[in-house]
DNA sequence: ACCTGAACACCGTTCAAGT
DNA sequence: ACCTGAACACCGTTCAAGT
């Protein structure tokens, strides 16, 4: 639906038309815009099955991600999602970073670091940083290979942490 | 300005009304709203100063996105900037990360990892992730020690990097 | 150079009414 | 339950015209 034109063609016009159907007529399905992007980006959640292992896990959201690089502008405006799937993802990392020996707020602030990494990482997987017109604009490496090294960055510092 | 409304505030009907003008007036100092904001956002980067190390250059970096909360969602809306601050900064990250070892496409990567964590985290610094009614909303630790906790994470990656 | 009035092509959303 | 027509209060932007 929203593939061919990207979020900013994400309308409640649009998307009636594409139906075939006045624009009001949606408001009988879903009660605002924002909950109609609010439910779409729970739904994709929904595809991310657990793993094997919290690296696995972080990896297999960033494909999803990946795999809808038009949603992921939808995610950074509205910070995250906080639907039932969104739920379930946020404990099963808690339940990962336990295995890591982080509990409670620390547990929850490693969390926060992993999203913030995977999410902006796709983010910016796409476009590029920096418009440099002396340097070839995509990188030599695969993005994905970057995520991953990043990841394990991450996650090395989090299972070698210290008290603070 | 728009300080006292949030980013959704910021329109150029709005914008011309507090300066008690005709909202086409605008387009006699500037080319378009992108183009405001893009200024807006290059000249926000020109309060970073060069700092003495890759941690505290970053560190500027997030306090001073920090300082000005309502900007971060635009900077996550274009993705970054791209003015000629945004450049300086780049180079300069090049430079700290170089003294890493790391060149070229590594460095860029690595840019880009430092760039999506501090951005994003500096993003979600204000918002919670998730809803969680039976936990404490905002977790106990300073979410500025946070921000340094993952930041020392990717910088002793970086600094330890096998080449892949 | 800088402003205005008027207009264009859009938005999300509501309301009353129909089936 | 689901749709429609009409309308409201907005957008960014352009154009022609004024000083």
């Amino acid at each position: 639906v929203l593939a061919s034109g990207g979020p900013d063609a994400l309308t409640m016009r649009a998307l009636a038309q594409r139906l075939g159907v006045a624009p009001n007529a949606l408001y009988s399905h879903v009660d605002s815009k924002t909950a109609l992007i609010d439910e779409i980006l729970d739904d994709l959640l929904a595809e991310i099955e657990a793993a094997a292992a919290l690296h696995a896990l972080m990896a297999a959201t960033h494909r999803v991600l990946l795999a809808h690089p038009h949603l992921v502008p939808l995610y950074l405006a509205r910070q995250g999602a906080r639907g039932p799937h969104a739920q379930r993802l946020g404990e099963l990392m808690l339940t990962w970073l336990e295995q890591y020996g982080l509990t409670g707020s620390q547990a929850v602030e490693a969390r926060r670091v992993l999203i913030v990494y995977t999410l902006g990482f796709a983010a910016f997987a796409t476009r590029p940083l920096f418009q440099t017109d002396t340097q070839p604009q995509r990188p030599a490496g695969d993005l994905v290979a970057t995520f991953d090294t990043g990841l394990r960055w991450l996650l090395d510092g989090i299972s070698s942490r210290e008290p603070s």
